[in-house]
DNA sequence: TGCCATTTGTTCGTATGTATT
DNA sequence: AAATACATACGAACAAATGGC
């Protein structure tokens, strides 16, 4: 490099005297321009980019082009509450937001190893795949992708298309209730084909939860990923 | 730009181009050199890097400074079973998997207003502030942060240290059992001090885990927060 | 409507620092 | 000790989106 105080890179003191700025009130909304920054601190441009890069990752910040870089002020999330009977539009209602969503896609694919593990059936049995997308007060909540076994639900899809309710098309196709069995929770990176689903920044993150529903006498009628925005997300585990 | 194909930004197209070369196994274990890709692709080794670091974003590669860029090969995630008796040892040995760990630091300090909630006391009263590594098999798995009533506890800290064993030292304070709450999940960026209590890449995820237990009559003796390592974690909740 | 200044995004060039082999 | 390879930093130019006039 070159006059460096100390060990620290210039990009990271950049970082830490806008994080400071934030902090302290000095800057409330808008960050001044990057070229002004770039001369306050004495740096070239692409190192206030390599700093604001770092600030945006931790999700302090978001540069829009060609109207600036504002600190991101941080919305309250919908706490989603998974227990035994979760049901997405229950969940919604009861903290007074409108339930709501659409279908993408739906097909019927033959189980891979993985999924016919989770469903209790051979691989290549026939299942359905529904592709669909839920919504809080009109907003993307969630992108899910759920199996279900075809033999056993021949008319779902259509009962799906016509109620707008997993629960009442599983009711209409014979399946008076289901509860969760166990949900696995992981975080990833936001992909580009969800990003637009939800409406989202490309760098975003999703929380991923794989869950299994099981009729009353414990046999698995769905799979479920759901990939929840986690910028607009919390969710809930009561034990 | 100049010559540009189409609406896609180079830097894209090599991330995709480097992404398939993964995919198809065209390249297996490491990349080759910045240079000769940028030779390769026909662009500037920056535009390289910037695919690059678009890449390592999503996980799927990991530079190493001096040694080259790697392919990160998937490590299967240590399934985390979380439920209203969470012991981390004993979630550990069930998968026999070696648990380990230590304190970071301990202070007591005033109870913010968010803490003083979860914990149903009055703000500012004193708390133990507790924060701790724990490891699987020597690997850092998560970084916790601990509030406990230090009125309730006074010799905590001192049990903590000699047992190693939050079990262990709340019993030695009189608290015969406790069990878990609640959890709430959300998904965040690694921050730069986690990233090397975590020795992490700087640009990972990790799962927060926030959670209150009580004891058997339902007071709360801890709030935690933990931040599981997203690529080694995946947390389970059974209903 | 269109033009223009502002601001972030991309790309190239060049040089130097630092860790690994 | 030298070569290799990633990391940081500066300079310059143009592209693309936004918003005001």
């Amino acid at each position: 490099m070159d006059a460096v105080g100390d060990g620290v890179t210039r990009w990271r003191r950049v970082a830490d005297g806008i994080r400071a700025a934030i902090g302290d009130g000095t800057v409330a909304d808008r960050l001044p321009p990057e070229a002004e920054l770039a001369e306050r601190f004495g740096v070239n441009r692409h190192t206030v980019r390599r700093a604001i890069a770092a600030l945006a990752a931790d999700g302090l910040v978001r540069a829009e082009r060609g109207r600036g870089t504002f600190v991101s002020g941080g919305a309250p999330r919908l706490a989603y509450e998974i227990g035994p009977r979760t049901r997405f539009s229950e969940n919604l209602l009861a903290q007074a937001r409108r339930p709501g969503g659409r279908m993408l896609r739906a097909a019927i694919v033959p189980a891979d190893a993985e999924t016919a593990a989770l469903l209790d059936c051979a691989p290549g049995t026939d299942l359905h795949r529904v592709e669909s997308i839920r919504e809080a007060d009109g907003v993307p909540l969630s992108v899910a992708t759920a199996w279900y076994p075809a033999a056993r639900f021949p008319g779902l899809v259509a009962a799906l298309v016509e109620t707008g309710s997993v629960t009442e098309a599983l009711r209409r196709e014979g399946l008076a209730d289901y509860r969760r069995r166990e949900t696995r929770v992981t975080a990833e990176r936001l992909s580009a084909a969800d990003a637009e689903h939800l409406s989202s920044s490309a760098d975003g993150l999703v929380l991923v939860a794989r869950a299994v529903n099981v009729d009353l006498s414990g046999r698995p009628v769905q799979a479920l990923v759901t990939r929840f925005h986690a910028d607009r997300t919390e969710l809930v585990f009561r034990s």
